[in-house]
RNA sequence: GGCCCCAUCGUCUAGGUAGGCCUAGGACACCGGGUUUUCAACCCGGCAACAGGGGUUCGAAUCCCCUUGGGGCUACCA
């Protein structure tokens, strides 16, 4: 019997990592019929977010990952929050407390500072210098008295080196002086994750351990706690996953997100500052303000952001960081697109929940052969932990991004349809107000797209009521003003005008044979269309676009465009 | 600084546990060409790697050592 966990500790949203870590553990549950189990390590009170747990299970849902037992899901091993376990973790501290495997200890922050420079200074781990004698309760009443902390620090057997066994990397071995007395229950009562952790895998029988390589220096600790309370009861397995690192270098946090925004503020106010020295300061476009240093002086910039002037100003030198909400309404305010980190950031940009898994599946295994577009049935079949790689792996978006056209081409229409319109709430698209049906068609017309974004992208147009197309600049410019497109367009409009019925193969007919006429490309004709019922070089195939804007519509946006871009031409 | 882990094309990797089947395979990216109503997609072709140095061996990408490089940990965070 196989049983894995995934243990989240609540302070955000579930990100690439942890959905990594989550997937393997149900990937290896699932291929070998066992039991996933979801655990919430809320043990730190400094840094739990309320609605975070709730987060990461809407994530983990998203991406299909169901856990057998946990939170809302229930089992025999609950509580699934270690917040709630408070009882057991109590007793089994007690127990090593009487059998002076673990004892207390009553030093403030300042203190273990000092104790750890001093280690610096010798060129040596830090590691906590055990009493002779343990503190007895009175001297704990005392300590308390004096209005000092009191934490419990596990006693780890000195006497011989620490061997852990790991899936990945076989046998290693630690002297046992540097893993030293490490704190099992801190000041405020709460059992630290290396205690809690050991106590709960015991008790939920766990068999398989699979987490990042950033867990591999507890493991000692760990283990040697498992025996001093466990005795020789069976240790689970572990495989320590290598790191996922960022193409910016080192591990993929969720720290990117504020530190890509703040280069991009950087970086605007340096371009900024040689354009106003060459005077060329012109407006951006889509923006009330017409700089940046004005959006961060009037204050604009942090109010989008939600935050005060004073930690905008903060965050921009790199003292502290605002939350995610903040980063993410001003880069969206700026324009700046920063990388996707949290799952949701990836539902956002128009990911499939399919491509996430079998993408995520490949950073650090994979099957042994040439195969890589896997459906989750295939990943399952497939998975095996002695396929875990020992390297780590670069998060490369790009491949990403074709592994989600892959998935939009394989993936049952319906489904896609089913992840557009939840795509399309969340964004808030006009084009959620079309029915199932035409929905479909359109998606079946993108086909060969990248993202739900390029359909929404491509689709938006037929949604906007007529006074809302917004020009792109660039478009209007090329396609419109440059050469005849203009009187292209009007002549286009004639024609359309003269046709009983917006068919396709008519409007077809039409535009090939007026190509023909013109001794052009269909784009030369079918661009300055494009542009007039889009605003846009982007949509849907034309005829399509026109058949389905209809012919009152279309007319009307033509003679819009006509009547707007006449004068400038 | 200390401890630990890792090292094949630009990137993810196959091959390494059974050394010869590897003049190193695939995918993404990139470059060139084709197709084309936009963006994509699609088709054809191409570029490109065993980090360096020592061993062991008839023979090493594969085993050993060193160097270099990258990463992780070094909390009353998990």
């Amino acid at each position: 019997m196989v049983v894995t966990r995934f243990a989240p500790s609540p302070t955000g949203y579930l990100h690439v990592g942890g959905a990594r870590t989550a997937l393997f553990n149900w990937l290896w549950a699932r291929r070998a019929g066992g039991t996933f189990i979801l655990r919430i390590e809320d043990t730190d009170q400094k840094r739990n977010t309320p609605t975070a747990a709730q987060q990461v299970m809407d994530d983990l849902r998203w991406l299909g990952i169901e856990w057998d037992e946990g939170p809302e899901a229930g089992g025999p091993n609950g509580p699934y929050l270690q917040s709630q376990r408070m009882d057991i973790y109590d007793k089994y501290i007690k127990q090593l407390l009487d059998e002076k495997k673990a004892y207390y200890c009553f030093d403030t922050a300042e203190e273990l500072d000092a104790f750890r420079k001093e280690a610096e200074t010798q060129k040596k781990s830090f590691s906590y210098t055990r009493p002779k004698e343990f503190p007895g309760e009175s001297d704990v009443e005392k300590a308390k008295a004096q209005g000092r902390d009191v934490t419990v620090r596990f006693a780890v057997p000195q006497d011989v080196p620490l061997v852990i066994t790991d899936i990945v990397r076989d046998e290693i071995t630690f002297a046992a002086s540097e893993i030293g007395d490490f704190i099992i229950q801190k000041s405020d009562g709460f059992p630290t994750y290396n205690f809690a952790c050991v106590v709960d895998d015991y008790l939920m029988k766990i068999t398989h351990i699979i987490r990042g390589q950033e867990h591999l220096m507890n493991t000692p600790g760990q283990q040697a706690l498992w025996k001093a309370l466990f005795g020789d009861a069976q240790l689970p397995k572990y495989a320590h996953m290598s790191v996922t690192v960022s193409d910016t270098g080192g591990k993929l946090s969720k720290r990117e997100r504020p530190k890509a925004l703040r280069n991009a503020i950087k970086t605007m106010q340096d371009i900024e500052t040689v354009r106003v020295g060459q005077q060329l300061l012109l407006p951006l476009p889509d923006k009330e303000s017409k700089s940046i240093q004005d959006d961060i002086k009037t204050g604009k910039l942090a109010e989008v952001g939600g935050i005060a002037p004073e930690e905008l100003d903060s965050f921009i030198k790199g003292k502290t960081t605002p939350d995610m909400p903040a980063i993410g309404a001003m880069a969206e305010y700026l324009g700046v697109a920063l990388p996707e980190i949290n799952i949701v950031d990836f539902f956002k940009s128009g990911y499939l929940p399919e491509t996430m898994v079998n993408f995520l599946a490949l950073l650090g295994w994979n099957p042994g052969d040439n195969r890589e577009i896997m459906p989750i049935g295939e990943l399952i079949e497939s998975f095996d932990l002695s396929r875990l790689s020992k390297s780590n792996s670069l998060f490369d978006r790009k491949k990403l991004l074709s592994f989600n056209m892959e998935h939009m081409k394989m993936t049952p229409p319906e489904k896609v349809l089913e992840h557009f319109r939840a795509y399309l709430k969340v964004v808030n698209s006009p084009v959620n107000s079309a029915e199932d049906e035409l929905l479909s068609t359109i998606i079946k017309l993108c086909e060969g797209t990248r993202t739900l974004v390029d359909i929404e992208r491509k689709s938006r147009f037929l949604f906007l009521d007529n006074n809302e197309i917004q020009y792109d600049e660039k478009a209007v410019k090329k396609i419109l003003l440059k050469g005849d497109g203009l009187a292209v367009l009007a002549i286009v409009r004639k024609k359309l005008a003269a046709m009983e019925q917006l068919t396709e193969q008519g409007i077809e007919d039409m535009l090939r044979s007026l190509a023909e006429e013109k001794q052009a490309g269909l784009g030369k004709v079918a661009q300055p269309l494009r542009v007039a019922i889009c605003g846009t070089t982007v949509s849907l195939p034309i005829f399509e676009s026109v058949q389905m804007l209809g012919k009152e519509n279309t007319l009307a946006r033509i003679d819009t465009t006509l009547k707007k871009f006449a004068a400038e031409n």
